[in-house]
RNA sequence: GGAAAGGUGACCGAGUGGCCGAAGGUGCUUGCUUGGAAAGCAAGUGUAGGGCAACCUACCGGGGGUUCGAAUCCCCCCCUUUCCGCCA
């Protein structure tokens, strides 16, 4: 959410901001919104307050007449005030509805653009692997060695869904052992293992709601809504608190699975296990003071690529240009895995400073020093990584030739000592 | 799922219709005291909205109701704790 006191002193600034997202008509409306919402205010808080006056005096009028007056006059006071405070309610949820749905502002220093294809490629690092044979698909390689059961997959949950077996699924296993590892020895992190579920105001808090239900899946029955990416319960953890200084700036890293329904995308990317209903991820989450929160970005963002690093992946970094921001973020980068098999760049991680858009959002402030005005935090999270992308890569790059896969030599600790999987 | 007891400021904890934005304590900040520190003493210490200065308004789990007036009374809901049941 932006400072609504923000587009009311600088109305033409947000607009050329929010121009460079593609929304043209947010300011213009919010300001009319929030006029009428003000008035109304005023017209309430000045009937109270008379209200207040006079009924505090009332005790004290000793005339019973006068007393009985000043009743019956505060009596229908009292309901021209319930219908204007009826249309007030309404004016706020109007105003914060318009709010809530108005996307943040690109950071200045990120590209103009339309949409992705105005990314800009900001490196591209380690080797991609050349083969003496036609190198398979993970999903040729899932079914022959028989490592991924999509058949059953699908049989038990549906289109979508698929089976790690044997091996792969203990590479899985260790690959989320050896990110939170990293990130906590390595990075300093404080791991933290929340909830798949939460309730419905945390999605308000990281921006999910109100506009993208449609990719959520939650409870008929209850009020609990499975979360599409760590970031929902982790940012949440302190909503409304006031954080204290010393613990800023504060990193948490989660394992969590992920569900969305990915109801946009059907159709696409419908081959291997690339874009499923439910995934893994390991996923870093920051509270920072605002003017921390860009060297916090590039730090995320260096954790994120130590691990492709370590696990010998070929991969590239993208600043993400204006037009393809996502809702909440200021700025962002994302990283791409190379896949020899199916030929593709992979999104493996989405890196974003969302700077105080979901603080705002989700009331998540710090005090300064003692007898300060608490501040918002900025907050920025960063996949560190989701899993079936690097499953994917790892099983396309490290392919043998013989129908077997070489396991990353960073990962021998976590397997046990495993250096290569499949038949044989 | 059943029963009971509770949800008040950073924390503990008073408060059953107007004198309560809320006693008292703890914590925190500042000052005094001290060679320094502890202890002690004194003062200060919620958030948000509107005017943006004085001031006004709202908030005592959430929502609704009664009333001239509600933290205090009534209704609904949520949550927590304990016991029972059920389970991993």
């Amino acid at each position: 959410m932006l400072d609504i006191r923000l587009i009311r002193d600088n109305p033409q600034a947000v607009k050329a901001a929010l121009a460079r997202v593609g929304d043209t008509t947010s300011v213009d409306s919010i300001l009319e919104l929030d006029a009428r919402r003000r008035t109304l205010v005023g017209e309430i808080e000045a009937m109270r307050s008379e209200r207040n006056a006079v009924s505090k005096a009332v005790p004290s009028i000793k005339d019973p007449a006068e007393k009985q007056a000043k009743i019956s006059e505060m009596r229908a006071l009292g309901d021209r005030l319930a219908l204007l405070e009826k249309e007030g309610a309404e004016a706020d949820r109007v105003f914060e509805t318009a709010m809530l749905s108005i996307p943040n502002m690109p950071s200045e220093d990120t590209p103009d653009g339309a949409d992705d294809s105005a990314n800009v490629v900001a490196g591209e690092f380690g080797t991609r692997p050349e083969f003496a044979f036609q190198p398979k698909t993970h999903w040729e390689l899932g079914e022959s060695t028989g490592l991924i059961d999509f058949e059953r997959g699908t049989k038990i949950s549906g289109t979508r869904f698929y089976i790690l077996k044997g091996e792969l699924a203990r590479l899985q296993r260790a690959l989320i052992s050896f990110m939170l590892d990293v990130h906590t020895r390595e990075h300093g992190f404080i791991e933290v293992y929340p909830p798949f579920m939460v309730k419905e105001h945390c999605l308000y808090g990281t921006g999910q709601l109100p506009k993208f239900g449609e990719n959520l899946y939650h409870d008929a029955e209850e009020d609990f809504w499975f979360v599409p990416t760590a970031e929902v319960p982790v940012t949440n953890m302190y909503r409304d608190e006031i954080l204290d200084n010393a613990t800023l700036p504060l990193v948490h890293v989660a394992y969590t699975a992920c569900f969305r329904r990915e109801k946009m995308s059907a159709g696409k990317d419908v081959r291997g296990i690339k874009r499923g209903h439910q995934f893994d991820k390991v996923e870093m989450v920051a509270f920072v003071r605002p003017e921390e929160s860009s060297a916090m970005l590039m730090r995320l963002m260096e954790s994120a690529e130590h691990i492709l690093d370590r696990l010998g992946l070929p991969w590239r970094r993208l600043q993400i240009c204006a037009g393809d921001l996502s809702f909440t973020a200021a700025a962002k980068y994302d990283l791409e895995v190379w896949a020899a098999g199916c030929g593709e760049w992979l999104e493996v991680s989405s890196i974003s400073n969302f700077r105080d858009f979901q603080a705002r959002r989700a009331g998540i402030r710090f005090r300064r020093n003692a007898g300060d005005k608490p501040e918002f935090v900025h907050t920025l999270n960063g996949s560190g990584l989701a899993l079936p992308r690097i499953m994917i890569a790892i099983l396309e790059n490290y392919q043998t030739g013989d129908g077997r896969i070489r396991v990353p030599e960073a990962l021998a600790p976590w397997m046990g000592g495993t250096s290569v999987i499949g038949p044989g």
